[in-house]
DNA sequence: CTCGATTGTCTAGCGATGCTAGGATTGACC
DNA sequence: GGTCAATCCTAGCATCGCTAGACAATCGAG
């Protein structure tokens, strides 16, 4: 059986070579830039062993959605456990954020503005996506304030981080004020 | 010189119906949808006629969003008009947006989402979109709160519904729950 | 060790896309 | 009516995501 694990092995060493190479690609000129071919070559393969692995580009950033779910949580725990205090927190998480997104914009693009094809907000959601969304829970649960449902404010912090972070990459938002829009959006929303 | 003006003036017909055209397929199939060869077919021309109103798609998709922008501000002001009270006017104005957003998800998209080559943000932006933001601002300015510049706050709400809007519409927030969120962040972001 | 069968990979190509060059046709003016 | 410029269309380019079918390498049975 040992032929067969070295296959398996050498298969998912390769999957992992295509969603970072996609990955690099996306964040160096945007996932329109990210095309099959460019793929293919960048990996020293043909096209048609992208399908092998995917049902084609939209699964690949879906791909690279989930793993960037992870990444996220993970930042955001690590951002959330260095603070100390409510406010502070919650600040660290909301920073935490807008840097991941200014980071890495092809992920969050993957992760919040493209189609991976992905299950949103449902049941068979992935398990790294309810992840990122349990971290920001985690930190914005305590600060809902009395009578509002924890899950319902955290999707309305979640929205307006979100829209600042949109807004801002497509220009529609000047970025130097980012952190004077990241207090007043902790200051006014979190019930301290 | 009556020829040449009517000349024009069915020039200028011909530039609204591909707007009006783009427009329609792009609500009906979304963006992608409104390839080049089926907005010639529609308008019955050839595609090239296209590129003598328009650079490109881009170009185009920018003119929905110019438009949309006036008809959003318009939207918007005769939502707050109708309404008496600070508070109930903040609340209309919400409605009115996150209203057009779903109304016009396509135009939307044009606005604020896709890349229309229009300048945001700046002294050379067109008029139409500067008073989309005057129109917020109108509305937002006086909820402000002491001390924070209205400007930044009037963004601050806009980024907000904006990802309200974009993360419902993206099948990232359950639909359902919208009226509570809106309720939510106005109580929590206006100073009333 | 040989020889089918299976697995893996690549070449080549399909239908679309945005966009454009260059020829044809129309229509205004003298 | 003839000339010329403006107008429009046919045809095609490069590129896209994706796939069929040929080819080569590998495996297991005799």
């Amino acid at each position: 059986m040992s032929v067969q694990e070295r296959k398996e092995r050498e298969r998912a060493d390769r999957e992992r070579l295509i969603l970072a190479t996609a990955r690099e690609l996306a964040e160096q000129d945007g996932w329109d830039a990210v095309t099959t071919r460019k793929l293919a070559e960048r990996i020293e393969y043909s096209q048609p062993v992208l399908y092998s692995h995917f049902r084609g580009k939209r699964e690949i950033i879906g791909a690279v959605a989930i793993e960037g779910a992870a990444e996220m949580a993970t930042a955001l725990r690590a951002a959330t456990a260095a603070a100390d205090g409510p406010r502070a927190r919650v600040a660290a998480l909301a920073r935490a954020y807008l840097g991941f997104a200014a980071r890495c914009p092809a992920v969050y693009d993957a992760m919040f503005r493209l189609d991976g094809g992905l299950p949103f907000a449902r049941e068979d959601t992935p398990e790294p996506l309810k992840d990122a969304f349990a971290a920001l829970l985690e930190s914005l649960g305590d600060v809902a304030g009395d009578g509002v449902h924890p899950g319902l404010f955290t999707e309305v912090f979640w929205a307006a981080l979100h829209g600042v972070a949109t807004l801002t990459r497509a220009g529609r938002l000047p970025p130097e004020d980012t952190e004077r829009r990241t207090e007043l959006l902790v200051d006014r929303l979190a019930v301290l």
